[in-house]
DNA sequence: CTGTCCTAGTTCGTATACAATCTTCGTGCC
DNA sequence: GGCACGAAGATTGTATACGAACTAGGACAG
């Protein structure tokens, strides 16, 4: 019942009291979520995390609030926060949108893509196929956000990010043994290197189709306790 | 010195206490920055705001914070919330990611648009070419978020209408006399009702394109965040 | 045995208090 | 006269206290 020793590992050295802790802890949540060491579903209460990171509550409300905006923890009238687990509409959203919005800003990315670029996604992918599945799950979605800022457009970035992360956590809820992205990455560097427009457009929207497809919407995959996404519409508070 | 009259022409009858406040705060001020009557650099002091629509410094704090996250005000450490002043690379690049997903989004839109939609469109236009200049640009954003909304995709919606406020906050740093956009609209309503694609992209990025072209950004320099309401626009709009 | 109601415990929502920081304005020195 | 320094005022950052809501467990009636 004690959850304050869960989320203690997850504290890590956060003792940047007084000045910006918030971001220390907004980053230790944020890769807890996407590393699938927090699960959907799962309860966040604040004074559990206000102890765990040593500051009050005030802080840690702070940090949810903001991921709530970003949709990956559920905030409810009196209920606490938990682990965002998006329904399967949601989920289909998520991949239309970066379908598109990745399909459009590979046109920005390719004319300013560069040999340095290039290598640091190889070095992405080179951890990915080695890295435990946690981590490999993290590495992609970075892979995936390192290739949207080389369009150097942060309003685009920030948006691409939030639907990125929004992924991991459809692939916690709905994914099945492992998701086909990390092998698959190498083909996109090759396509990139290529430098013809239209194949790597083919292959993103591919690519996200073919997880989307892997996806199993039938039976919540993890233990996911909340039926009231699946059933009940009722009044929630969500921060649009 | 008190703002508090200031505010309480913003606060209307936010007596939805205890409940959901939150939201009604956050239309208030939203509507407040997307018609101008906050201009960029205002500050919003904690406990003005507070007072005015008689809720707790910590009610208005939160809802700060969402408008922070929105980049609608910007937090400064130990210096409170104030109004965003984009810098001109910034605008620039909201700019592009909007001709990049509007364009993008036209494509889920155009066959999905119905006979009612294009009446809805229709209706706000008519508004606007009516409207005062502050409601004016209000129902422009209307008018674009009307628009993607038609797309049914909550994910790119709400990327967009983030765009969509943004973009009046640099009109209302940037713009001269008066932005091209109500009048041209009803082009677009037109091109929609024709049904082809390509002209329909194009339009919409060539009106993006004339609203920046629009814009005077010689006023300030770019690497200097906002030297320019420190010293250019000092006063605060105090009306009394 | 099952369902409902009631009570106890836990968690959250709001307000307030106090400390730290920044800003402003006045004074003194160069 | 201008600049630097310092103190007072104002504003924010953080923590804590208290009230309200929800959850869980047990007792009692059907």
């Amino acid at each position: 019942m004690n959850d304050t020793r869960q989320f203690h590992l997850l504290a890590g050295q956060v003792s940047d009291r007084g000045a910006r802790s918030d971001e220390a802890i907004y980053q230790a949540l944020w890769e807890a979520i996407v590393e699938h060491r927090l699960s959907p579903g799962a309860r966040l209460p604040e004074d559990a995390l206000s102890h765990a990171f040593g500051v009050s509550r005030t802080t840690v409300r702070r940090v949810l609030q903001r991921l709530a905006l970003e949709q990956l923890v559920t905030l409810r009238q009196n209920r606490g926060a938990q682990i965002t687990s998006p329904t399967p509409s949601e989920a289909r959203d998520v991949f239309r949108a970066r379908r598109l919005m990745e399909g459009a800003l590979l046109a920005e990315v390719l004319p300013r893509i560069t040999p340095a670029d290039l290598k640091a996604l190889e070095a992405i992918h080179e951890r990915e196929t080695r890295a435990e599945r946690e981590h490999a799950i993290r590495l992609s979605a970075e892979f995936h956000s390192r290739l949207v800022a080389i369009a150097d457009s942060p309003s685009l970035s920030e948006a691409l990010s939030q639907l990125i992360s929004r992924t991991s956590l459809i692939i916690a809820v709905y994914g099945r043994a492992r998701a086909g992205c990390p092998c698959e990455h190498i083909e996109l560097i090759e396509l990139l290197r290529a430098g013809a427009l239209a194949p790597v457009q083919r292959w993103m929207s591919a690519h996200l189709t073919r997880i989307e497809a892997s996806l199993d919407f039938t039976a919540s995959g993890d233990a996911l306790p909340d039926f009231e996404h699946l059933f009940g519409h009722h009044r929630e508070q969500s921060a649009s």
